[in-house]
DNA sequence: TTACCAAATGATAGCGCTAACATTATTTAA
DNA sequence: TTAAATAATGTTAGCGCTATCATTTGGTAA
């Protein structure tokens, strides 16, 4: 119990055979702490070398690093990064904004930016919007009193106020998913949703289907860039655009695509080849089209976007657009680091590109 | 331009009507950030009072109050929360250790974290142990380093380490996901496995099949309880145990998920009932099944685990447990930010149970 | 008016760490 | 051997904020 209890100046003698001995702090204010003061004294030289120690080893010698990773680890000392910061100017740590962490899309970008952070000893601090500019805007705010060495937000498109609060904060930014629209402010790494709708709308035009439909969820500005590439498509090939046009504001879930379809194909029926505006929805089409005994893709086409998990082994299995997702998190915080390690950046922007995958379904 | 740059000292006058000048620091540790003491001298009050104004509305009159809101505005201030949680031995923010962020049941139970958060006003830190204790006893050192008011552990098993460095912390602890097996060491909030798993093979069992398979993967701590009870129940009934049982420490996926039950019915075709340890692996087996042609759940029947999104969805509709994701990791949050007010608990251990749903697919 | 009390604001110190410079020990070159 | 160069460690001050206590202001009662 007491061994639990190292880490506690409680009126308890903390060191055992060491030499230094740590009284209890009195001061008002002490949180009872093991600091890097404490250890500095058990060990017998001065904090600054006991910092140095953990900090950038090499500058101490072997013997002396030795003994003060020993009282590090019996003391249970934890460096207090709060003080660390203040002091260092710098906070290792990286604050990223993103839509929702409860999106597949944006769990696996968050994956990607996580795996670079571990490796290179950042933190990360992480808001949600919920589609919001408003609440962009207050997280932004929040995130920024943390004083992130870097930052990362979702899409282009943010109010000025947000803007005005990334510039002032004077610290590398970068803007992710999409590229090719709106003001960078900094740097900028994704793809194009307009060229990635107008690819699928040039598939499913060359494949013969001519009654083609487009299910939007969510419809944030990278859905709506999304459905304008690809309407344009059709309005290029002299197609109906807006008649096979169904959209909404809620989040994109399996069930919804299901419901989507069944409106769509009650109204129109001769719909042959449907854009979902990602998988989830197309798997939710499938599903009930197959419950319509509809045949994919003779009777109707179905297509998604993002080549999730499920997308290759759904029957039939799916054609859909595959987005660089992970790459996009791991990217953007290549860039980040680099920038904050004075390493030079090839290009402060970078299209990861996207690809067709054709696949059963249409 | 310039007004983006507010926020800064780099040599420019940053006021503009207003009474106090703020010259540039030349101090060589400045990092040319406005401070409480900026604001405080272009007020023309002390820097406690601005404080005040910001954390403690009401201690500060009214119209000072709203003189120095404008000018926090103006000059784009943004409190320097290291310098608070040095001062004020608070940091306002929750640590949490989950296995990994790619998994849609971890997602899940992060956005109820997230959401009550939020709510109070606090941070997550997080960290991926990716199921290794021995990356969680790094993570939850890092974690600690940033002094954390409180944190959030997944499972109940940990290596004595780990178990150290948390109680040496002294900071409030809920461990999640699991229930009723380990030491707890704080607070728990979670459901049996062990239940979960026998309640699906009673349900099994009651629809009558008798050749019933296990499909694993992950096989982390908490899907082996699952299974222990799945099979505790086949045990009772005197029925074999080991021969339909199919395990790996592969991550689970749909793809995965074919691929287990096509190696299953390529050694036992007499197999007439699979649970799956999730819904991942179900749906895998589902689109294998339909592709053999084999008809579900008549030839063979198939159960999921956690009830995802498409489960309703899926054809047939996927019998599988609900798990109470979101609900955990809300709660568990909540049990810490009432414990970090000093609001009392009305119990340390929260079981908030599972669901098993009977659907088309067993 | 005076005494008293509460409300509002201020002065001071210090949270735990590291940057910058200072000093001492050790190695290397001449 | 000695001076010069380098490595290892130390001293000091301060990062930006808030806890604590001190002081001032304004309001109320006698």
């Amino acid at each position: 119990m007491v061994l639990f209890l190292q880490n506690y100046k409680k009126g308890i003698e903390v060191s055992r055979d060491n030499a230094g001995v740590k009284p209890v702090k009195s001061g008002s204010r002490a949180k009872g702490r093991i600091t890097l003061n404490d250890v500095a004294k058990t060990v017998g030289v001065s904090a600054i070398t006991i910092s140095r120690a953990l900090n950038d080893p090499d500058k101490v010698k072997p013997v002396l690093r030795a003994r003060i990773e020993k009282a590090v680890a019996e003391l249970n000392y934890v460096p207090n990064r709060a003080a660390r910061s203040l002091a260092a100017g710098s906070t290792q740590t990286l604050a990223v904004v993103i839509p929702t962490i409860s999106n597949t899309v944006f769990s696996n970008v968050l994956k990607g930016i996580y795996d670079q952070t571990i490796e290179h000893n950042y933190e990360v601090l992480f808001a949600n919007t919920y589609y919001s500019l408003q609440n962009e805007e207050k997280v932004i705010s929040k995130l920024l009193a943390q004083y992130p060495d870097g930052i990362i937000t979702t899409g282009l498109d943010m109010t000025e106020r947000s803007k005005e609060l990334l510039q002032a904060a004077n610290i590398p930014l970068v803007q992710i998913m999409e590229v090719g629209v709106g003001e960078v402010l900094d740097m900028n790494v994704g793809f194009s949703h307009f060229d990635a709708g107008a690819s699928m709308a040039e598939y499913l035009l060359a494949q013969g289907y001519r009654n083609i439909g487009f299910l939007g969820a969510q419809m944030d500005f990278r859905s709506q860039r999304r459905m304008q590439g690809f309407l344009s498509k059709l309005a290029d090939a002299n197609l109906e655009t807006d008649k096979y046009l169904m959209t909404t504001t809620i989040p994109s879930s399996v069930k919804l695509g299901g419901h989507m379809i069944a409106d769509l194909l009650s109204e129109h029926p001769q719909v042959d080849a449907v854009f979902c505006n990602n998988d989830d929805l197309a798997y939710g089409a499938i599903f009930e089209c197959q419950r319509r005994k509809l045949r994919i893709p003779e009777q109707i086409a179905i297509a998604g976007f993002n080549d999730l998990d499920a997308s290759a082994s759904i029957n039939p299995s799916l054609t859909t657009i595959r987005t660089p997702l992970y790459e996009i998190g791991n990217r953007a915080t290549q860039l980040l680091i680099n920038t904050l390690k004075r390493r030079p950046n090839l290009s402060k922007t970078l299209d990861l590109g996207f690809e067709l995958i054709a696949r059963d379904s249409a």
